[in-house]
DNA sequence: AAATTTAACTACATATTATGTAGTAAGCTA
DNA sequence: TAGCTTACTACATAATATGTAGTTAAATTT
């Protein structure tokens, strides 16, 4: 699938507009858990791997090409790490953490 | 796919935590865009595909069931809507609005 | 009331993505 | 140099998504 540039059309907008191209880029299988396992620093390829409940080399080198070129994270000698872009995406998403906890009792208590 | 329940084993985590789960259901083709659409109100089966570029209408019905079995929708007489719960993710999620504005203009500013 | 239209889906064949195993290449280690 | 280890790549199989063509039921028109 075309990588989803903001600006450029993607999926869910021809107009490109950044929000769609960010829900496109995010909505693909195991990106934002790429995302979240990398907010505390560099982790290696394979530590990835072993994070992301062994997601396939495959697919996981797609998605960190992906999110290279989109410039949400960068190699580095250690690994790979969120560009300071990607940390602020991290910012934005994190409270997805606390929110998910009050989800989960919806189940627990209904 | 199983359901990603929190609590309950899910794609990235054996142990169920909450936040796993919440990415794995969020990282499935157009389960964000539904949201993000959903965040003004009812829309329509039809509106819903309409907004979300012509989805085809077997995923739109298997999302829209993961999502009302997740609590994040719910149906009414003229459509679709975000649940209180569901409305709260948006909130939280928002902020995604603006920053991929920003991000945006690193595409445009290399 | 019968026929037509419309909205909301479902079925299914095709196409695209993801998985999992195996293998390759490059850089240490002994 | 021979054997590890890490970081991938290749490829066959499996799982998902797409797109077209129905089907069903309710509303509207005639």
């Amino acid at each position: 699938m075309a990588l989803p540039i903001p600006g450029t059309p993607v999926r869910g907008s021809k107009s490109g507009k950044p929000i769609m191209a960010l829900l496109d880029l995010l909505g693909r299988t195991w990106a934002l858990g790429i995302i979240w396992q990398l907010r505390q620093g560099t982790l290696s390829f394979s530590e990835l791997q072993a994070c992301c409940e062994n997601i396939s080399p495959t697919l996981l080198t797609t998605r960190l090409k992906e999110l290279q070129q989109t410039k949400l994270i960068e190699k580095n000698l250690q690994g790979y790490q969120l560009t300071s872009i990607g940390l602020g995406l991290f910012e934005v998403i994190s409270p997805l953490g606390q929110w998910a906890k009050q989800w989960q009792l919806s189940f627990e208590q209904p």
